[in-house]
DNA sequence: CCTATAATTGAATCATAATTCATTAAAGAT
DNA sequence: ATCTTTAATGAATTATGATTCAATTATAGG
């Protein structure tokens, strides 16, 4: 019996997310993809169902990966509500620091998924928006957070900021640099616009 | 001479938006736009060149107005940059309130246009950030607004928080209300999270 | 009431690229 | 060494839907 030789899955997920960042998700060509992991283009189809489902196995990956990083420090009883926020939105950013296609494609690319699988792409993405949620009922609890703003409002607003923020760094990472984005958005996001 | 009936250039427009709206960009078919618009799908290519030309069209139109609308207001001396803020974020949610399927449009297809149109796809939405510059500066010289925060940041912080509140606004009008989403933001952006 | 011009039509064309599948290759089992 | 099973291939198939264009229709001017 023939065996898989190496990790053809990974080399094609990762080079759709080169693809998928520069061309965009729907002028992505699987044969592009193919090429760039070095494998026919019917190999693909060995690894993955269709083009979709390669979209959805990076974000996937990706939202678990989130998801389990703020679990963990949400669990962490050293850290106040405050700092809880400020390790979230480092978290992100490291998330990408590495990698600005990923970036590219989880900015861009999301609404396609959500718009199709109407019932979630992914569970990890709930569960890391539950985790959120824990950490700003903390901050209310223990009096470091503001009453006056609406937990749902204040998750949307902060993961909007943190996206947008992403897109551009990602486009021109030299140019917009993330040490310093990362320090405003904490500041923001604490204290606001007002001296 | 035969002469034009009707004003099917808007027509297609609007049809335009709802099926952007509710199929995606890239699903979205002429001949369904067509039939909306009550038009033949060859009609479609009377009035715009491609499908692009009519997602550029849309843009157009709503950058040019909320460009508009942001430079009357930043030009009245009477409002505070704390006002003009809250101004600014009510021109933004009052453009989209009586039309979600717009608002839909804004947030999900944006990105497609820069991707292809390298050099800007309006230069309304230039001329927009360069209002919001306008502003931030007023606000940082006579001391209302924080120096610790860098413009550009501020700019893409906020418009993206925007962005994605609008989104969840807009696939669900009635469970998201657009006064408290407002008054949260307005709150956040100048107070920050912090009590 | 003609005629010229421009608007409108929608079926046919055309391009693109996702997906399939018959074929070939490799590796473990006998 | 041969066989069997699964991996890998990439050319051919197929689906889709944007765009074109020859035919038709409506209006203004003469």
């Amino acid at each position: 019996m023939r065996t898989k030789e190496g990790d053809k899955g990974k080399d094609i997920l990762e080079a759709a997310i080169k693809v998928f960042a520069s061309e965009g998700y729907h002028r992505a060509k699987i044969s592009k993809i193919a090429e760039l992991a070095n494998v026919a283009t019917g190999s693909v189809y060995q690894y993955y169902n269709n083009k979709e489902d390669i979209l959805l196995n990076i974000f996937d990956s990706l939202w678990r990966n989130l998801y389990i990083e703020l679990k963990s420090l949400a669990e962490n009883n050293v850290l106040t509500p405050h700092e809880q926020i400020d390790a979230m939105i480092d978290l992100v950013f490291d998330s990408f620091n590495e990698n600005p296609p990923l970036a590219l494609v989880f900015v861009s690319e999301q609404h396609h998924l959500a718009r199709n699988n109407k019932e979630g792409f992914t569970d990890y993405y709930e569960k890391f928006l539950g985790v959120g949620e824990k950490i700003f009922k903390n901050g209310l609890r223990d009096g470091s957070f503001s009453g006056n703003v609406d937990m749902k409002i204040f998750r949307f607003y902060i993961l909007g900021a943190l996206r947008n923020l992403l897109t551009q760094w990602a486009h021109d990472p030299k140019s917009f640099p993330l040490n310093k984005i990362r320090q405003n958005v904490k500041f923001l996001t604490k204290n606001g616009i007002k001296k």
